[in-house]
RNA sequence: GGUCCCUUCGUCUAUCGGUUAGGACGCCAGGUUUUCAACCUGGAGAGAGGGGUUCGACUCCCCUAGGGACUGCCA
């Protein structure tokens, strides 16, 4: 290999959702990019004119965008290079690198069958034919790959790996139709895009080896490889819907922050000694492609809470409501200015418990309510005649505070308990399904400041005043 | 069937021939406590099995078992 500079690419099909694996894989190509100063780039690699849809390019866009990976040019889409590759193939066949085949679908069935049976793999009689005996019918441009000796992978993730060439098949480069298949179009284009490392899921594996040899037919230089493990549900078959999520897209809308999912999804099957969180800048300076582990990872949902968990205490407050407005306004709440305000005061309060936006949103949800609240059973059988005359003397202190803050309002609820002889749990509970109307809320001084002072007054005075 | 890959606590991983096999998440116990979290302290918990090589193997080699990928005129 050469010391050419460094250029990595993720090179997605858009055929639907853009997978979560695929989303490690160009966090990968990206990070090793930043790490040594190269580029990273987008190949959008629509060949499958059947199901790659424009609808599947924008989520793809989407998704790289709201992780944050962004690529260093703009995408190539490998559709409109159809003719390039078929000028590629032409070159083949007059090195004699490839040869065209002209077995019907009947026969090569009939050969894929006598292949099995006999544990070998596919070969062609049109590979040793002469091309005066080119019948006029459909045919394939196939590789005339090697039949002995081997093929050996220089892999900076598996190893060092050897396949015989008797065991490599001869890859189809053009269809009867003349369009160009994956295995050609991908060299080409990775050539072509000057790739200097190819990073990409491990089922390309045995790919690796065929594609070699269209490098070596044209005189090109293989690019390193470097073949990712896959990443499993957590049960350790292959992630899929039943796992709740494997669509990047989900992960947003499950309220997962991009910056957690770059470290968790960085974590597995990457990792610098023991450090489980680290920032952007920390993980390009550390990554290498050698200390990416072989093995397949397990999506595990409660280290990815947890590392959502410590983003969510680290993020922008304002950021946060914005986020967490987002989400309100998806279930049908219309924040007013005022909403706002106490959205941003909340926040702070209540973020630390948050798994995910969505959590944080339903945390936040105890100080937007409107007036007047309906308190859940359980919260009516905490207003006695006696608790409720605590209440009163309470509200009156609370108006009286001088200033409507956690730490004020926390001596004074402590000082009110004292004076009244009791505990706070004589009066907290009450107070609290009050101020929250039985939702989740946080402490008793946290949840007065989320509220406000006008409002929470209010909403203890409802609770005075109904059914007494 | 063939080729190839993988195998350390439940999970993600550290270890790069010599460690009481370390950390994180989760779990359990205790603490804090006006709810739920969060937080603090402590604890349980691992080298798939069998052969080698070596003074010494989780680490190197072989076999077996179990997972997985590929074996498409899909990508």
């Amino acid at each position: 290999m050469s010391d050419r500079p460094v250029r990595t690419r993720i090179a997605p099909s858009p055929t639907g959702d853009m997978h979560i694996g695929t989303a490690r894989t160009a966090l990968f190509n990206w990070l090793y990019a930043r790490h040594t100063g190269g580029q990273f780039l987008l190949r959008i690699e629509d060949t499958d004119r059947e199901r790659s849809t424009p609808n599947a390019v924008q989520v793809i866009f989407d998704g790289l965008k709201w992780l944050g990976l962004d690529p260093d040019e703009e995408p190539v889409f490998q559709f409109a290079r159809a003719d390039r590759h078929r000028e590629v193939v032409q070159a083949l066949l007059e090195r004699g690198a490839a040869y065209r085949d002209y077995m019907s679908p009947e026969e090569l069935e009939a050969e894929r069958e006598l292949a099995r049976a006999a544990g070998r793999v596919v070969r062609s009689p049109w590979r040793d034919r002469s091309p005066n005996d080119a019948p006029d019918r459909p045919f394939v441009v196939r590789l005339k790959t090697p039949q002995t000796g081997e093929t050996v992978i220089d892999d900076q993730v598996k190893g060092r790996i050897v396949f015989q060439n008797e065991n490599l098949d001869d890859l189809i480069l053009l269809r009867t139709d003349g369009t160009p298949t994956y295995n050609l179009a991908v060299v080409v284009d990775d050539h072509d895009m000057g790739i200097t490392h190819v990073i990409r899921g491990d089922d390309h594996l045995n790919n690796a080896a065929r594609q070699t040899h269209i490098y070596q037919g044209m005189g090109w230089e293989v690019p390193v490889w470097a073949h990712l493990p896959m990443i499993h549900g957590p049960d350790g078959k292959k992630l899929s819907k039943r796992h709740g999520a494997q669509a990047v897209s989900e992960f947003d809308s499950m309220g997962y922050l991009p910056e957690a999912m770059r470290n968790y999804l960085a974590k597995l099957g990457w990792g610098h000694g023991d450090d489980e969180i680290f920032s952007d800048e920390q993980a390009k300076a550390w990554f290498d492609i050698k200390d990416v582990v072989s093995a397949p990872a397990r999506l595990d949902w409660d280290k990815l809470n947890h590392v959502n968990n410590h983003y969510i205490r680290q993020a922008d407050a304002p950021r946060l409501a914005s986020l967490v407005e987002t989400i309100l306004k998806s279930r049908d709440w219309t924040l007013s200015a005022a909403d706002r305000e106490v959205l941003a005061r909340t926040i702070p309060l209540v973020r630390d418990g948050a798994k995910t936006l969505l959590e944080l949103a339903d945390a936040c949800v105890f100080a937007i309510r409107k007036r007047p609240l309906e308190l859940p059973e359980k919260a009516k059988g905490l207003l006695s005649e006696e608790t409720r005359g605590r209440l009163a003397r309470l509200a009156e202190r609370l108006g009286a505070a001088d200033a409507w803050q956690v730490g004020e309002l926390e001596s004074l609820i402590r000082a009110f308990a004292e004076a009244e002889g009791v505990g706070i749990g004589k009066f907290g509970p009450a107070l609290r399904a009050v101020l929250s109307g039985g939702s989740p809320a946080p402490d008793l001084a946290g949840a007065l400041v989320a509220i406000g002072r006008e409002e929470s007054l209010a909403r203890v005075e409802d609770a005075l005043s109904s059914g007494a």
